[in-house]
DNA sequence: CGAGATGGGTTCCCTGAAGGAACTCGCTAC
DNA sequence: GTAGCGAGTTCCTTCAGGGAACCCATCTCG
């Protein structure tokens, strides 16, 4: 639905989410995650427009999160899985579930645990670094401008090159 | 816009969209995240209609996702800023940047570079288990309903409660 | 044989959200 | 006294989401 498109931007989260940013997308990668894998069964079970999902799906499919997959041929059906790169768009939605469950869920608590195979311990996900293996938030990183910065249609509209994060003091003054 | 409230699902996937899935609220996040508080400058760099910043700073705040504070008192200035709940939002950017540097940044290379300040590297973020620290993606976990399912208006209407992962058997059967 | 069910959509209309531009309002600086 | 900034609000248009109905091929039941 939104108008502007966010996958020419030179950002990383933008791109992301002009690939699921879309109402319902993260709801059908997880019932696909999770099983739901044919057209009716999700439109069921999110109780989403069929039309809305029709559109999505495609778009999830030419966008190569999802694949559709012919698993009966005389009356044709299709089901919905995932690739790779939806697998991995997964783990960040194990993430959503971290932040949901967090500051969401309330007295109830999480409406879902996940078992982790390894240990075999009700865990869940951490943001740690790939380089050291310490924990790693939004507050503990520097950033800088990537050699994919500033390639797109807009040269030198924007001045702000080099962003320091966490200044909270110029502001007051 | 979506007319669909994801906010009352027993789904913390469902309720972090309810916060951040309307388009540009994850970009305005990770702008106030990287210095831009004040409404011009969100609007400028962002392109976005007035009325909709507006809106989404609004909700955001709502949310207590973001805090207004007033910087200058008499002509009245506001700037936003990130609260704790706001700033664990963007370690979930965080991940959103993994993932379309990994899938969406082409040839060019990231846009945006990460230094953690622990160790000093240029990284990225990883997901591992909060329990034994390995690896943990969502192919790794198996999923258990929680205390907080089903407490919602409908009762019993679905009948899936166990959800197993990844059983891509028996669909070919 | 016809009736209904199943799966996977498409078509239609209606409403409401996004985009965009113009306008407001308090205050300051020249 | 007028220009300008910061922070919105108002108005209009267009397009996407919601919902229901419809379509089509095949299988199954009686």
């Amino acid at each position: 639905m939104q108008r502007t498109r966010f996958g020419d931007m030179a950002c990383s989260i933008a791109r992301t989410w002009d690939v699921i940013g879309e109402p319902w997308s993260p709801l059908i990668l997880r019932n696909v995650y999770v099983g739901i894998r044919r057209f009716d069964q999700l439109q069921a079970s999110l109780g989403i427009s069929r039309k809305v999902l029709a559109e999505r799906l495609r778009w999830l499919v030419e966008a190569e999160v999802l694949a559709r997959r012919e698993y009966a041929s005389r009356p044709a059906r299709y089901e919905y899985t995932l690739t790779q790169k939806g697998t991995e768009l997964c783990d960040l939605l194990l993430f959503m579930v971290r932040w949901g469950d967090r500051w969401t869920a309330g007295e109830a608590g999480p409406p879902v645990l996940y078992r982790h195979h390894a240990c075999g311990e009700i865990s869940h996900v951490e943001p740690r670094c790939s380089a050291c293996g310490g924990p790693m938030s939004a507050t503990d990183v520097d950033v800088l401008p990537g050699p994919g910065a500033k390639t797109g249609p807009a040269p030198a509209d924007e001045p702000e090159d080099q962003l320091s994060v966490g200044d909270s003091g110029p502001t007051s003054a």
